[in-house]
DNA sequence: GCCTAATCGAGACGGTACGTCTTGTCTTAAT
DNA sequence: ATTAAGACAAGACGTACCGTCTCGATTAGGC
């Protein structure tokens, strides 16, 4: 029986070290010059790396900054915090947190803004941030079934679009407010929203 | 009095058809090319007009999109429809039909992205689009409350924070869902929305 | 009656000074570095110029390379020493002490070999530097004749092929003297060469 | 017995055919695509050899072209065609022959030109091409004087330095002819070129 | 009916980044 | 030790756009 992997691709391999010191050099040079000023030539420089080797990876400045990105959102986690209002404030807050961070702010939009004419690009995102962070959604509704706050599903397809509506909801007030409207994400705007995403738009005008 | 024009510069005074057709290529580029590869010399070319001419009316790119997909949601309109939910669906639904349209896909969310490391171009952007537009809340506010919806507040200053909460929900989820999950915000996904915004969480899940 | 030009062409007018100084930076770029590392960015750079108005004037480092060196040349002088002898020695001296200056050296060469494939190219060095370096053979044969050195010819055709072969003899030898052989044409050298030339091979070898 | 290899070094001896490869590679990339746009990766990839074998064998473009080229000036012979102006024509027309073929016209007047900033290149071009084919020159020159066209020579230096003197004469004036000038050297060019060269300037100007 | 001055179109200008290409070195596994 | 394969750092290529500038040619109002 010969070798099992097809045959080892031939010549020097990859460098792994470098895949990690473009990404962390691509997000100093957002939190230095933001999305329009960086250059693939200046994260190669900082990367200690040809641009080459920067191409040979990533087919552009959209692809780079998407992984770039993803990473930071890597780090959420839902806590466990008693109750489902306090489990979502936890997370919002965690995701204002990274929103407010200028690597995230400048690149998250700007490939948004991209991919809106590129559906290689679209899909990249869906795959690398949208759907990843969608557990936290899943996980929330489950421990809030198992604790009795929210009544659990019958039909799945119905409990899937619900799980995008939330996510839809949650994720675009808080970018709403944190890019758009430019005000922070703080404590009492999380309390309130939390409110309203739970009881209703008549909870919080009362 | 009002104040009178100063002493009516001498010299050939500017173009006023000029600044339409600018207005017209722009959203015409935009449709073409996208935010990315819109230049500032082809859209000079399309509206007919020399680069000096478009730069002695606005800084750069971002200024002149900003003012090109500003005026697309000057046709937004609250409809009476005879109820808080009905009314919330119909300016929803406008407003998912102006996010289909290509010119403001790419151009709305790169300004905003470039808004993160630009004070004077963020506060453009709250003067020209968000503030606008945020009347439509105050209005669908104040009928609901005329149609006993809804109840009359006692404090102007939570009011106002809520309307801006309100807004931020509304106006978050709709771009999140059409430009970042890239999925449609149809009839079904708006009637969804309306139903959680208005009861909250625990009315879609049941 | 209207104006005579055209129209004189709209526009802000190319800068003559700008010719001047890209030349001089091409020759000083040819000392310093010779033609294989000279560069069109390091040119512009010398010129003060940006590389875009290199390229507007200039196809490439070839055509800009021959404008340099043909200039070269063109303060070749036929003195006039008494004898056709004594001419061709004195304007072979001097056409030896250009190609002694690191700018003729490895410029003209390298022209040369690209030309073998870039008709164009061959056209240009024929027009800027060979057809306008014969005057010296045509004034030469002139004043050889007005001397009676030379008997004059019946036939027009045939003296033109005789300029051109007696041109090829002259540059050639030095040409290869200078650069393949890579010994100095000195004026012993030249000597024993007018000699050949003007009385055949028998006349050293004795 | 010859010489032996000192001691037949260990490990994977070096392919021979690879080197004869190589330089038929060469030629025939310098045929398809000139000196500028030949690269070494596309050598060694027609080679079928790996960059790294060719960097092992030469140091450069430079040095492969000189070896590649000088292979086609050895097929040169001097023909006995019973004088000695017979014998130039030959060679002569033979030289232009290979000055014709596109492998030697763009590669021989590049290395040349690369030579001028290159004291060791310029040593291999000496060594490998021109002073190897001075031997039609001196056997020329000794053909003649057996037949007494020529007479013999007293001092030694003195004939080195015509024969140099010679050599620099025929093939400067062959190449300008062919590369410079761009006209073929055909049998009628020739002829007056060896009358010349035999005769002097006279002869044909009569 | 001039005069004056800011506008207009055109396009050249100095810069800067692009994404590709080539160079010469290196790191693998295979021979 | 040499080989084929191919990744690597370095840096030039020729193009595109930016925002500014210099032109000559309009085009109004004020005189």
């Amino acid at each position: 029986m010969q070798s099992r992997t097809p045959h080892a691709r031939a010549g020097r391999p990859r460098s792994a070290a470098a895949d990690a010191a473009i990404l962390a050099a691509t997000r100093a040079a957002l939190v230095e010059l933001g999305w329009s000023k960086l250059t693939l030539g200046d994260v190669a420089g900082r990367a200690g790396v040809a641009k080459t080797t920067l191409y040979r990876r990533w087919a552009g400045k959209n692809e780079l900054v998407v992984d770039a990105v993803a990473e930071l959102f890597d780090e959420l986690r839902l806590p466990d915090r008693g109750s489902l209002a306090a489990d979502i404030e936890g997370v919002v807050l965690q995701f204002a947190a990274i929103l407010a961070r200028p690597e995230a702010r400048s690149g998250l939009m700007a490939v948004v803004a991209e991919s809106t004419r590129d559906e290689a690009l679209r899909e990249r995102i869906r795959t690398s941030i949208v759907d990843r962070q969608k557990r936290l959604v899943l996980q929330g509704r489950a421990r809030a079934q198992a604790r009795g706050e929210l009544p659990r599903e019958d039909d799945a397809e119905t409990a899937a679009r619900t799980a995008d509506l939330i996510f839809d909801v949650v994720a675009g007030a808080v970018v709403h407010r944190t890019l758009v409207s430019a005000e922070p994400a703080d404590e009492e705007w999380v309390r309130r929203f939390t409110q309203v995403l739970l009881q209703g738009l008549g909870a919080v005008s009362g």
